[in-house]
DNA sequence: CGCGTCGTATGATCCGGGTCATAAATAAAT
DNA sequence: ATTTATTTATGACCCGGATCATACGACGCG
């Protein structure tokens, strides 16, 4: 059982608090809410896209697999957070796959009543910009560090990014990164033992603080 | 003077046609219409966004440079696209810098007034929407590429891409890939030895067609 | 025309990070 | 508490693509 309550593992993307879509709006325009387990799989690579996605509780995890089973991970999607929409507005087959890390509960409703969704409430379609927009801008990031830059440099971004993501006013204050280092791979393009040894190198020159095994940035 | 006149170059984005956001409305909202010579820097990497972007002759290419001069190229857009959109909706700062690569004219308008024709034409809007995911399935797809391919896969990927855009129906036409191995080289995170190595090999291997340099597919 | 610039080409060398193997430390399960 | 699975760790080796140098070809321009 994990023992202290005092550690501050920050939530992966905390401002889901905020529904991209509210609950309300939701039910008007038949969404079901159901049930998932943990590994379930939401929809797959090659697919063609019929509903729109937000996650109620747990977290999704989106992911490319190349043939020799190395895996990318496209994004990862916590409580709030809609997802899948690119294929459902673009019309062309889901680029990825999707899969729970935890069991929760999704939202999901037809394209048609999104549409109208959409269509009746500015506000929303606005937010959804707002979410295409700020996922346009993850992917350059990452796009511009996995192809130029090496991997202390990428993995220094994508800390900072997601530290950047709770803490409003920038603190110089630790905090525990909630990923492992297989995790951290995955989202950057590198292999695990590459991130275990940068970590460590890391570590030894100040850069990151290790606790247990735990790193804090 | 370029001689013949039957060599099939393709359009780069050839939709374009189509653009984004029909004159007439550009004129409506305050939008101008500015010339602008080859090589002009439109914006610049962190800097705020204050205008919505629109082609309207010439080609404009996004980019970023890391701190040893290597670049590395976001999109490349043709008449009739919008850019740098995603700044301005998602309030961050502009994560690549745009430059003109050609003469040409720009379509440019202020944030409030793309707002209220946004509030205003529900129909532009979704095309704008449509605009922003299939940009994410392109950078999904590079994405894949550069974190797990080789580079021949990754050519082979970029070519086909830029293919499927013009012919509608897939087509075993071949045709010429308007790009130096530089341009192919900086959108797939290569280096020019290495595209003109592979696309050397690849020639050899009969997965693609040189006539003089043109790379034919 | 000849010159300058840009694009293409090719060889030699090097090295960062991938791959493989093996093991210790933690966490999870029963 | 003992087993089982997952995560972290470390060394040895290797190789694909980056880097550097150098040259040739193509094309637009005065």
């Amino acid at each position: 059982m994990r023992s202290s309550p005092v550690i501050q593992y920050f939530p992966i993307f905390p401002e889901k608090r905020k529904r991209v879509i509210p609950a309300s709006v939701l039910n008007a325009y038949n969404a079901r809410l159901v049930k998932v387990d943990k590994d379930q799989i939401l929809f797959e690579e090659g697919r063609q896209a019929l509903d729109f996605f937000q996650v109620e509780e747990g977290k999704v995890k989106m992911y490319v697999l190349n043939p020799d089973g190395q895996e990318f991970t496209q994004g990862i999607f916590s409580p709030g957070e809609s997802f899948g929409e690119p294929p459902l507005l673009g019309d062309f087959p889901y680029p990825s796959s999707a899969i729970t890390l935890e069991p929760g509960k999704i939202w999901r409703m037809p394209k048609s009543d999104f549409l109208r969704l959409l269509k009746e409430n500015f506000d929303i379609h606005m937010k959804l910009d707002q979410v295409l927009c700020r996922r346009l801008q993850y992917k350059s990031m990452i796009l511009t560090e996995v192809s130029s830059y090496d991997p202390e440099h990428r993995l220094l971004t994508i800390i900072k990014y997601f530290k950047s993501k709770i803490a409003k006013h920038p603190s110089r204050e630790k905090v525990i990164v909630p990923f492992t280092r297989q995790q951290l791979a995955d989202m950057t393009g590198l292999r695990v033992e590459t991130v275990i040894r940068t970590v460590k190198k890391m570590e030894k020159e100040g850069k990151l603080v290790l606790e247990g095994h735990k790193i804090k940035f």
